[in-house]
DNA sequence: GTAATAGTGTCTTTCAGACAGTATGAC
DNA sequence: GTCATACTGTCTGAAAGACACTATTAC
């Protein structure tokens, strides 16, 4: 616990996803330049995430629901400037997205285009990617190489649509960094999806990546939505993230057999077929459940 | 991105679990004072993990196979002196342990006795763990708070063997800590195991929590065995981190259903009963299942 | 032979995937 | 009535959990 002469001491930048959905489609925060909206961390504060929070309250972003760091980035040269600077990430659910001065509210597809398989798969892949990456896999110097190239395409980008996996969302976005076809920085080029400022494009990926593999054994969808809704709602609120459709009754009978939602007695009025049934989460399978499955066979 | 007045620069200090298992125990590496290894990160180094490689090459623990960012700390009064620093924690995996000057291999369940459920429940939980928390309980004040103290209580140390939850490392030091139970930073008193400087002991209890939930889904168990292993190494090795015995027949079906392993060829030799295959480890498995399973039903 | 560890075969229960069908509103 | 959306019942096949059994070495 020494300090040494070398000791780096860095200013330290905290970068936050701040995700919400409406009708369906998943934003995030923007702030200046199309960057994710990010600041200096305090000395005032305790602990980071009290930073973030009270950061976030002053840019408007109302106060943040579930909170969750990503990761840690001291890279040189991360920065335009070419200092050193450490980068924090958090990812941050709200259910309510009204925006502040200078902020916009940028739907996620938008920077990554090839992530959403609702209306199955996206063209831009047939069209643009998988050309491409063909291309970058053949100048690969060496049969090796060229092999190897060949099975991480595969994996990212398979042609089966049935093995497409959602949670690959940095895998894809790094691959396709190599390949040259996305671009940082704002040289956008003839690249693909809409670039942001410095890196911030890669920790959206990783935020999406985490974001998908998390609601899959963790109740946190329910930081997206109002109080009560419906399960359709919440339905159309998982596609939206996961960016595939869903079997509508295999949906609801995991959610009831998970006991994760309780009928509130209200309806919904003056839509259009028959009126659904209104839900609110049972809070307390956050306690029951703190995690929930071991895949372990025990003795 | 701009820099404001207040914005604080602080030393930046990585602490990293090292952990290595022998003989069906799990170690972690210590350095003085029985804490973390933990040491500056250097400016003259390019990321992060390299200089967490770099660094414990220096401090001789083989090169670190396994790698994994856990938690950045910003929290004011961290260190002794009072001072702020941002302590970034590691996982490391290594798979041959050999000690450098100044470091000794500390088998982790030292630290967190209650944690091994390999023989049965440890008798700890009943004799010390129970009692005190039932007291904690009871000196909440309102009976909200009680309700709530017992039902955390009732997760992290369910009476019924079968529903303990290996993965609850943090939420059961984080319960024992605020009910006074453990210890940090020397003030060993009559405290549940072996203590560690500042808040290693708790950083420790992250990456056991993290292990044990990524054994699950991520062939990481092999980082931490030799080459060639037999079966019941596999399963031993697994059983030490998990703290739990696990079933033999069904272990090896879900081995093999993976296609985790393949046969070498070869057998051990001299040991008392029937000699074992001996296994290697499929590495294809990390590019064909880069991540394993959806939980989401699919249209 | 016995003791000790390695490995196989199979039964049952549970759960995920898919099907078709009925219910209740607006118009 | 039609249209649109909400909800229910049930079949099937694949795994997870648990049982008993055979195989090969050292002594």
């Amino acid at each position: 616990m020494t300090r040494t002469a070398n000791n780096a001491a860095v200013p330290i930048e905290l970068n936050a996803v701040i995700v919400a959905v409406a009708d369906g489609e998943p934003y995030l925060l923007t702030g200046e330049g199309q960057g994710l909206p990010s600041g200096p961390f305090e000395s005032g504060h305790r602990t980071l995430e009290q930073g973030l929070r009270a950061w976030a309250r002053r840019k408007g972003a109302r106060n943040l629901g579930y909170v969750e760091q990503l990761y840690t980035f001291a890279d040189v040269g991360r920065t335009s400037a070419g200092c050193r600077s450490v980068s924090i990430g958090y990812l941050a659910l709200v259910h309510d997205g009204d925006e502040a001065l200078g902020t916009t509210w940028s739907p996620w597809y938008k920077h990554l285009p090839w992530e959403d398989h609702r209306d199955g798969k996206p063209r831009i892949i047939a069209q643009s990617i998988m050309p491409a990456l063909a291309a970058w896999k053949n100048k690969a110097s060496g049969a090796a190489e060229k092999r190897a190239r060949a099975e991480r395409i595969g994996i990212a980008f398979p042609s089966d649509v049935r093995q497409w996996n959602d949670e690959l969302v940095l895998q894809r976005y790094e691959l396709l960094w190599e390949a040259g076809l996305v671009a940082e920085a704002g040289r956008a080029k003839n690249g693909l999806g809409l670039p942001m400022p410095y890196d911030h494009r890669r920790i959206l990926a990783t935020a999406m990546a985490r974001l998908r593999a998390k609601i899959k054994y963790r109740p946190v969808v329910f930081e997206l939505l109002p109080p009560q809704f419906t399960l359709l709602q919440l339905q159309t609120t998982v596609e939206a993230l996961a960016g595939l459709r869903l079997h509508k009754q295999n949906f609801r009978r995991l959610v009831e057999t998970q006991r994760l939602v309780e009928e509130t007695g209200a309806v919904t009025r003056g839509a259009s077929g028959r009126p659904a049934k209104l839900f609110s989460f049972r809070r307390k399978v956050l306690q029951e459940r703190a995690a929930a499955g071991t895949k372990l066979p025990r003795s």
